[in-house]
DNA sequence: ATAGAAGTTAGAGTTAACTCTAAGTCAAGG
DNA sequence: CCTTGACTTAGAGTTAACTCTAACTTCTAT
């Protein structure tokens, strides 16, 4: 079974250019070409998977660039795509640490305003306890 | 006690001239001004604070200024203000939920390199059974 | 065989969020 | 008084990641 560009665009929820940009940017270095145009195998959705989760854990186009160029050099370049991984680790991690300290702060600002509304009026809880109001700035996840 | 926006810069990790951008876009409405020189208070660390959150959970600036907007509104705006921070809500939760699953997937390529290292090879590890790679790419977490 | 849909390229344009520059103002220290 | 350094503005420049256009080719169905 072999798919379009834009059979693998409506799949990964991204469009057919972008494809071809990222093409471009020579993440796709593998992917057949029948009279010129780019036919998809199952063989390539591994690929296109790693891709999509580098992509989505906001890994820069040229970085993915210099993996792919890693890879094609087979298992000489098995420990710089470890480090590269492992670098990858520490920015999910701290991202996602990073996202559940905003939550707090979001949630504390839906009870705010829930208990305003409730209230009728703002100045009711303007001066609630706010557990982050007492953070140094330069404390916060950077 | 009163800083200057090079303090503020400093606390806040980002660069004056980022600052004075936010500004331009009407992101600090409220901070005065001694001969023109923007003098911040310790009475706009809470704004500071909710726009730095704001910030790194990825809401756009214009959004921002939305949101800065609705607040001059005073208590006439807290219906909306509440479905704008509960619409952030929804958001920061899938960003949690998207990086928490493409992190099992970092995870499995940290210990398939891990394991090729080892082996001296990739050819070894090859065909390790992936969790990820029977799902549909068009089910990933958007 | 021909229309229309979908593919191709090079390259221009867009958007967001900075980032920097130039030219100028102001306050403090020597 | 004069230099130094931090502040000001308007506006130009940069970068990343698309996004689109124009001109062209190829495939599919009547």
């Amino acid at each position: 079974m072999s798919y379009s560009i834009s059979d693998v665009a409506k799949m990964m929820g991204v469009s057919a250019h972008t494809l071809r940009y990222y093409d471009k940017e020579g993440l796709f270095p593998n992917v057949k070409r029948v009279n010129g145009i780019r036919v998809f195998e199952e063989s390539d959705f591994e690929w296109l998977r790693v891709l999509n989760c580098l992509r989505n854990i906001n890994m820069p186009i040229k970085k993915m660039k210099e993996y792919v160029d890693l890879c094609a050099l087979g298992d000489a370049s098995l420990r710089e795509r470890l480090a590269m991984i492992e670098e990858q680790e520490r920015n999910i991690n701290s991202q996602i640490k990073q996202l559940q300290y905003y939550k707090q702060e979001i949630d504390f600002k839906k009870a705010y305003y829930t208990k305003a509304i409730e209230m009728g009026s703002e100045s009711a809880v303007r001066d609630w306890p706010c557990k982050t109001a007492t953070l140094e700035l330069d404390k916060l996840p950077g």
